[in-house]
DNA sequence: TTTTTGACCAGATTTTGTTTTTAGTCAATT
DNA sequence: AATTGACTAAAAACAAAATCTGGTCAAAAA
């Protein structure tokens, strides 16, 4: 007689425990079977549903990645005033989602998104989008006439982007006194600062 | 018979041969002995000179961070037009002059400064004298009017500073599709456009 | 027949024990 | 008084053995 399958959402199930253990004891340090061992089914049927296991670290991420990238769509969307305010509010807001992800578990897998050299160029994919969203804002920016049109484009995103690279892990904070990792306050008010500077230098660069 | 000193400089040959050692060979892999024997000297007489062997080092580093500092000093006291062009065009010179120090040979003890987070808090304050540098550059601009009294501040030295760290090692390139360390002449384009939005910022966030 | 499993394997990683290197000292030498 | 290099303790490099783990697949379960 034919078996059924026993578990129709076992992919997410997988998914779920990886973010629990990857989290907890980091990456390198969870194996498989200890995977399989938390949902209590054998080693072999995760291969079912992912063919490595970095498979299932970059559907973690990826989740991850997804989550930041709906806010910031849903926020070019719904632009009610000044674009370039709202590209402002929403990268302090993605400042601070990050640090919050990062800072909860230092394992996180979310971490090694902005850590991690030796994962970065399968992350390339992450920035691109990344850097579209910015380019969306600039559009909008220039759209509204905050902006001029001809700096409405891709090297302006980057440039943007480069700017703000020091509000993203990893925080090298070399500037301040205080010694250990900044603060989640720190963070904010060094978000704000920065991030206004460099959208007036956009507005400004218009004329 | 007292016997006299044989050599003089014999301080400032052994940071030379060490300049020329630790960048061919790293600090790591560079032993005292090495030194000593490129200078043909015992190696006791390294220790008549220095403690140690990392305080070798931190007077290499020293002898670098001297020479950019100079330089930004030197154009900090001749400032001709507007002191925020010249601030401009001052870290410009400064990225590009550290991209040569890091670039021309990996294992440079400088790059060190830049790179290492394990001697990163022993170089706080090379990094508070270039803190120093932009805001004698920010009370410039504001005695020439073009920023405000009250953002002549560290505080916003320190965001200038945040948002021009992209400028310098490690280069974190994310944003860009090239896969490699970037080019000089990419770093060029990227400083200039970077810190055209900076200044911009700065001088918009008068108003 | 289809789904699930865990024993199995090769390669990587960790551990353990040994040898070599080296930062720093100091009694002997110049 | 100035210089040296043999010396030491600790660290680093190395090698060998033991363990772990990503991935496979024939067999078991359904």
């Amino acid at each position: 007689m034919a078996r059924t399958k026993s578990i129709h959402n076992r992919a997410e199930l997988i998914e779920e425990a990886a973010v629990e253990l990857f989290s907890r004891y980091g990456y390198e340090r969870t194996s498989i079977e200890d995977i399989a061992k938390h949902l209590g089914i054998g080693k072999g049927s995760v291969y079912l549903e992912f063919r490595t296991k970095e498979e299932i670290l970059m559907r973690v991420v990826e989740k991850h990645a997804l989550k930041i990238q709906a806010m910031m769509d849903e926020r070019t969307e719904n632009i009610k005033g000044s674009p370039l305010e709202s590209l402002k509010e929403t990268f302090l807001m993605c400042a601070l989602m990050v640090y919050d992800y990062v800072t909860r578990d230092f394992h996180t897998p979310e971490a090694l998104l902005y850590t991690s050299l030796q994962f970065k160029p399968r992350f390339s994919a992450f920035y691109v989008r990344k850097r579209e969203r910015v380019l969306k804002f600039l559009k909008r920016a220039a759209e509204a006439g905050e902006i001029s049109p001809r700096k409405a484009n891709e090297k302006t995103a980057i440039t943007f982007l480069m700017g703000a690279a020091s509000l993203f892990p990893p925080y090298f904070n070399n500037y301040t006194e205080s010694e250990q990792r900044m603060t989640r306050d720190e963070l904010e008010q060094s978000a704000k600062a920065l991030l206004k500077i460099l959208v007036d230098g956009l507005r400004e660069s218009n004329k």
